[in-house]
DNA sequence: ACCGCCGGGTGCC
DNA sequence: ACCGCCGGGTGCC
């Protein structure tokens, strides 16, 4: 290892480039290390001026003292200028770099006096490009550009002038020849134009961008898209979809071609886009990013891949246990006794893994198909937990591994550590495709001898804490139970930090926290002295933030092979897209300056949207649920079944609720004449949730007046008083309202002086966009500070007071006949009831106790640790568990997975059918085996039969939400939601 | 000879 | 560096 380069801030002044003072790098150390440490230096230069996009002009200078460094450039290579103000010789020293950071030469003093002024003030980037002269043995031209922002334009061309260089405007040509692009150079092909004007940078279109990167990221997306099966020690059979993935994957980590935008003349390597080149093959680019859908077994395919491709393709030679040996019982900690990480509780132990049937059926998903036998086989080792405050774990977060930690010395020896003596060596490995039936003893003394070159075995595993628990299930459930993979969990204060045990590791998970920490601890990391075959992100846009110490602590890590796991397509900008670039080691990308002058500003120029859709497509693979493979979908569910029961309400309740209705109506009514509904729309609303209420039950009627006179002589308190109660009308029963200005549901909403409610985000960026804002639903006058946000409470009291006074209604009691037959019919089949009124829910609480059965809940006031465990308990399939789940609507993200269910009772329809569509997804998602049957429960001749009518609109509405910002339709559109639904 | 010219030494910042 | 610059040697052509 080389010591690291020293570096100097200047201090007092606005420069903030850090450059290497060594100009001349150490000879051991190879330009692609050199590049690499450029990387990590351009973490500490303080960007980024990514405004500074108006080219001043060019301006032909010299590179003088050429024969006193080691680097070279190529005609028409691109080099960058650093500035070195500590040179004894001439502060305003400018040195010239080539692309991997070796120093070319300096900028002539002359030149060098007003550009470092321009470099030290920012009033400019200046970018070079050597034209020719390049194998001069003491200076050479180089074209400088002058980029920035157009307000520091003159006193750039000032500065310049002052010192005797003029500018040449860029529309002009600047005495870069257009013929050095001519036949006679190799370097750059004929489908790569110059852009107009004297902007000697190598643009590409965004299809040829993209060829480049197909070389590499080849898109098995529509094309043949070749299967792999999986290495024999993974015992699941993948699906279609996952064989790809790994096909993919498998040559992405073989591949042997040039990374993109290289190309191989005459033993030199060129790099297209900097015109850069070596004699050193740049090193291969191995890995990727895999952005499939969430559900779609990501996380299997990652598994698949590391067991199936260690060496060469050679799958990782991994230790058998016979079934003798697992039934001893020294198998070093059992799932059992892992269970706080993940109660994966028992499943039909009569289904097998083998058999087609369940396979087909069952895929990726919760792994019902093991029995408990087989499952207590995969090696862990890991650390006791006590509190980690290093990685800055919540506590409730803590608590959760403190489990974890009680579980393990509750089971047999704690915690085990495998020793590296039990893996096999890399040589060994080579040979022996899988050491199946290389004897224990053999191993060990092997081991013993090639430890030291035990090189790169080790994935490391980096993923939010939130998954952690998911990874360690997902290798217990889909390695094979007669394979010994040791995984160590890289989690806790007790954790081993011994590098050569670490890397004699299968796999080694850890979390970006406790990455970060290590990192953080300055010099003493001990994940970042090992040497990873492989290193995974899991949702890898954790790693947005190239400022970020995770960030930082990841782009340091040594690896072979990378990889990014991430759910979420990268929907963000170019920009953005640098951070996973330069963790995959693309270079010359890894150093953002040259991202930037190759792609990031070229894109900005041209078509960036293109440009981007082009690069993220060639460099990964995404599929989604709707992919097709050889026209058949990915995923291929059960069906997915929706009926609407109605309801007709009994006498009384019919009597109520029209009573409530005709008052309603008066009231709007009367808004409708005054030509104040939107005014009033708070107290429309609150109308409209009683009358959808009433036909759940009852009870669910709130006893406070149904309008709220807002009278003008209230007192501010007062007022605000009135508003936040208007507010619990509307939002208080845990209904979906959503924000007029978004469409979406409210986040953080608020509540106007005039009663709309909207999100915070949303109005305050309304206010602030005009001088005089006015509500978008009534025009009424606005300002930030009279916005009243809702208090959050909690009230949980008063389902107990309803216990006592409990009466059924026709809904309950629909509901209740169908779920007593279920259970009559197929006591196995489990139902999700959901509901937007947690009270409801509450009241639903009740007969089913009465009827015995034993059920779930979930809604949004749960803490993270008690939804864990209903969803636990749901899931799991053993008798006496829950078979019904209890949900508020919008409880839980899209990651919430129910698949024990195959019943949804929706009790009351959702304004937004997306956010209904979005609940039954839930359960009909990847690992459903029966068809899904929803049933809506609809009232008869009453709002909620208006709901479903408009729930068509809406989505129509959605769906030209981009079109039309246009207030006024908006309102109409309300004021026409309000007509239908009072039947006005 | 307070010049010009020649030729060798030399050369980044 | 096939330059420019410097400084010493030299001096009609």
């Amino acid at each position: 290892m080389q010591a690291p380069p020293r570096r100097f801030h200047v201090a007092g002044s606005s420069q903030l480039t850090t450059f290497d003072f060594l100009s001349v790098p150490d000879q051991t150390e190879t330009l692609f290390q050199s590049l690499n440490r450029q990387s990590a230096d351009d973490f500490t230069a303080g960007d980024d001026d990514h405004d500074a996009n108006a080219l001043f002009g060019t301006l032909r200078g010299n590179v003088v003292g050429l024969r006193y460094y080691s680097g070279v450039v190529n005609k028409n290579e691109m080099v960058s200028l650093v500035r070195q103000p500590d040179n004894p010789y001439d502060r305003n020293a400018v040195q010239v770099n080539n692309v991997y950071g070796d120093q070319v030469g300096h900028i002539k003093k002359e030149l060098a006096l007003p550009m470092a002024y321009i470099m030290d003030n920012k009033l400019a980037k200046v970018e070079g490009i050597v034209p020719f002269g390049t194998t001069n043995a003491f200076s050479m031209p180089v074209q400088l550009h002058f980029w920035g922002k157009e307000e520091h334009k003159a006193s750039v061309v000032e500065r310049l002038s002052r010192s005797g260089f003029k500018l040449c405007p860029p529309s002009k040509s600047t005495g870069f020849e257009t013929s050095s692009y001519g036949a006679g150079s190799m370097l750059v092909p004929k489908s790569f134009r110059v852009s107009p004007g004297c902007l000697p940078v190598v643009q590409m279109t965004a299809d040829q961008l993209k060829n480049e990167f197909d070389k590499l990221f080849e898109d098995v997306m529509d094309t043949k898209g070749q299967m792999m099966e999986p290495a024999e020690a993974v015992g699941t059979v993948l699906l279609a979809h996952q064989k790809q993935a790994l096909a993919w994957m498998v040559s992405r980590e073989n591949n042997n071609d040039l990374p993109p935008f290289w190309e191989q003349k005459n033993d030199i390597y060129y790099n297209l886009l900097t015109n850069f080149g070596v004699k050193e093959r740049p090193e291969r680019v191995l890995g990727g990013i895999l952005s499939d859908d969430m559900g779609l077994g990501k996380t299997l395919s990652m598994i698949a891949l590391i067991l199936t491709n260690f060496h060469k393709g050679m799958p990782l030679p991994l230790e058998k246990i016979d079934d003798e040996e697992t039934t001893k019982g020294d198998i070093p900690l059992s799932v059992a006794t892992l269970g706080g990480l993940q109660k994966k509780t028992t499943e039909e132990p009569n289904e097998k893994v083998k058999t087609d049937e369940a396979v087909k059926s069952t895929e990726v998903s919760a792994g019902s198909s093991r029995s408990k036998r087989q499952k207590a086989k995969v090696t862990y080792t890991y650390s006791s937990d006590s509190e980690g405050s290093i990685d800055g774990v919540s506590p409730k977060k803590k608590s959760k591994a403190e489990q974890k930690q009680g579980k393990n010395k509750g089971g047999s020896s704690k915690g085990r550590v495998s020793s590296p003596m039990e893996c096999f060596d890399f040589a060994a490995a080579l040979e022996t495709s899988a050491a199946a039936s290389t004897s224990k003893r053999k191993v060990k003394k092997k081991g013993a001898v090639a430890n030291a070159e035990m090189k790169g075995r080790a994935t490391l595993i980096i993923c939010p804490l939130s998954v952690l628990s998911n990874w360690i299930d997902q290798f217990e459930q889909h390695v094979r139970p007669n394979v010994k993979l040791s995984v160590y969990l890289y989690y806790g204060s007790d954790r081993s930090r011994d590098p050569s045990f670490l890397s004699s590791q299968d796999i080694v998970v850890t979390t970006y926290n406790v990455l970060a920490a290590d990192f953080g601890n300055k010099n003493d990391s001990p994940l970042h002295k090992v040497d990873w075959l492989r290193v995974v992100l899991d949702e890898g846009h954790t790693i947005r933030n190239p400022n970020a110490l995770q960030t930082k602590a990841v782009l340091d890590l040594k690896a072979e092979r990378r990889w990014v796991l991430t759910g979420t397509p990268i929907q963000n900008s170019l920009k953005d897209l640098w951070t996973l670039i330069s963790f995959l080691k693309l270079k010359p990308f890894t150093v953002k300056e040259w991202w930037n002058r190759t792609i990031q500003r070229p894109s900005m120029m041209g078509d960036p949207e293109g440009f981007r859709q082009a690069l993220i497509k060639s460099i990964t693979l995404r599929r989604t649920k709707a992919s097709k493979i050889n026209g058949r979908p990915v995923v291929e569910l059960p069906e997915r079944k929706v009926f609407i029961q109605h309801i007709t309400l009994s006498e009384e309740e019919k009597q109520l609720y029209e009573s409530v209705r005709k008052e309603g109506r008066t009231v709007i009514g009367r808004y409708f004449s005054e030509g104040s509904v939107l005014t009033n729309y708070a107290d429309v609303l609150a109308i409209l949730v009683r009358l959808r209420q009433l036909c759940c039950h009852p009870h669910l009627f709130g006893s406070s007046a149904l309008t709220v006179d807002s009278k003008d002589d209230a007192t501010p308190s007062e007022l605000r008083e009135r508003l936040i109660n208007k507010m619990n009308l509307v939002l208080g029963s845990g209904s979906d309202e959503e924000c007029a200005i978004c469409l979406d549901s409210l986040r953080s909403p608020v509540i106007t002086y005039c009663a709309h409610v909207y999100c915070k985000p949303c109005i305050c960026q309304v206010i602030r966009a005009e001088q005089n804002a006015k509500c978008p639903l009534c025009r009424a006058e606005i300002k930030v500070d009279q916005l009243v946000e809702y208090p959050v409470e909690k009230n949980t009291s008063e389902s107990l007071e309803t216990k006592d006074k409990w009466l059924p209604s026709s809904k309950v009691d629909a509901l209740m006949r169908v779920l007593l037959k279920l259970r009559e019919e197929d006591s196995s089949v489990k139902s999700l009831v959901v509901s937007q009124f947690t009270k409801f829910l509450s009241l639903i609480e009740i007969p089913l106790r009465e009827a015995g059965f034993s059920f779930a809940r979930l809604d949004g006031s749960m803490s993270q640790k008690k939804r864990a465990a209903a969803i636990q308990a749901f899931q799991n399939s053993e008798r006496g568990t829950p078979t019904i789940m209890l949900l508020s609507l919008k409880a839980g993200g899209v990651g919430l997975n129910l698949t024990a269910a195959s019943r949804v009772f929706l009790m009351d329809p959702a304004w937004n059918p997306a956010a209904e569509d979005q609940c039954f997804d839930r359960c009909h998602r990847l690992g459903q085996t029966r068809d899904v049957i929803i049933t809506k429960f609809i009232v008869k001749d009453s709002v909620e039969e208006n709901m479903t009518r408009i729930q068509k609109k809406k989505r129509d509405l959605a769906e030209r939400a981009f079109e039309s910002k246009n207030t006024n339709e908006m309102k109409q559109a309300r004021i026409d939601e309000i007509r239908t639904l009072m039947d006005i």
